[in-house]
DNA sequence: TACGGCATCTTGCCAATGTCAAGATTCGGC
DNA sequence: GCCGAATCTTGACATTGGCAAGATGCCGTA
């Protein structure tokens, strides 16, 4: 067959199906929810057959584990950063519910394990990684900083899934990291000025 | 056919089915996760044709949907009975979190607005209701109520859902009320003593 | 350059699922 | 006692995930 030399329209061998596929799947899934999406529909969106997706992902689990992984690792990225730019503990839980926000394909299936293939290496590192970073970085002195973690982890993880969830109270014209601001603050009010910050490194 | 007048084994007119079907429904979605379970299951496990389902609730969307409004009705006695109770701020948030582990495929299905039919009126209004319970009573003075109240209720939540992700860090033998409750007062720590307890009415 | 192994992708197929239409069975009101 | 309506079943169809077999193109080796 003749072989565009630009690499992009109709050959054999795609060049990169795999991120393709990913790509594609976030898409159709922060549309329509992964319920509603099909490996043959992230196919047909890829222009690929119906069979290309099994074969680089082995299933439909297998795909959204990959997309799982990939998600735990922007994630492990953005919170490497963040940590890096600004010790302000706030900011980084508003930084937390911006991926979220950005990303809500891959937040929608990294918290539910029934869609994954729990023994992926590949899943288990990424989410390791990513769970150190957030254990290791933000931590409010003056407490037990392990309870004091896990409270403003599930602080930011449950704004955004609510917000996410279209749960919150509309209120117009606010954008969502305001809000999310709004209620860190609202959680930091009335502790000692000195515990607002992350411990540095 | 011969109806048994005990009312359970074999006849045509279930009774109740639909309320069986919800049953049997959480029962599978709490073991397998919402995705993987079937309407054709679910006839199964109640031992009634494949197409029963669909003619009590309509679709798939139907019986998931009317699963969450249940859901939301479930959750707003469980916080009215919790606030005649007590005042106590933390153990309404604790009975939060026990709502959501004992109810985990409920819990899955209501803050997932993609796995709903949005214009169902019983779905809105149970969802109205568990808002404004959530809402209307927990309020720490002191500061914005709303965003107390928003960050209240995403510490809870999110607590809850990464417990059910199985996203927290193990700890062996330490019952997950007790580490909600431990989450809680790390969020209350260093407040002002007098803002702990919800208002009461 | 020729060639052989191999990863990539396609085609064809099957069982299972959600949904619909039509029929069977039973209940409730008159 | 009877008729309409609600409940549930049977049968069918398009779509889906997964598998097997084949087609296609890439890459290293001689």
């Amino acid at each position: 067959m003749n072989a565009p030399l630009n690499g992009r329209t109709q050959q054999y061998h795609h060049g990169d199906l795999r991120r393709a596929l990913l790509d594609h799947a976030a898409a159709a899934i922060s549309e329509s929810g992964v319920a509603k999406v099909s490996l043959r529909e992230i196919a047909r969106r890829a222009g690929v057959s119906h069979a290309a997706p099994t074969h680089h992902f082995g299933s439909r689990e297998g795909l959204l584990t990959a997309l799982a992984a990939q998600g735990f690792h922007a994630l492990a990225d953005l919170m490497h950063n963040a940590h890096e730019q600004t010790a302000d503990f706030a900011e980084m839980g508003v930084a937390y519910v911006q991926f979220a926000l950005s990303h809500p394909a891959h937040f929608e299936v990294m918290f539910q394990p029934h869609l994954h293939q729990g023994d992926d290496p590949a899943l288990r590192a990424a989410q390791q990684r990513a769970g150190e970073l957030l254990y290791g970085a933000p931590t409010l002195p003056g407490t037990g900083t392990r309870d004091a973690g896990i409270a403003a982890w599930s602080l930011v993880h449950g704004f955004a899934t609510l917000w996410l969830s279209n749960a919150l109270p509309a209120e117009q014209d606010t954008p969502p990291e305001q809000r999310a601001r709004q209620a860190i603050r609202a959680f930091l009010d009335g502790r000692s000025e000195g515990s607002l910050a992350a411990n540095d490194d």
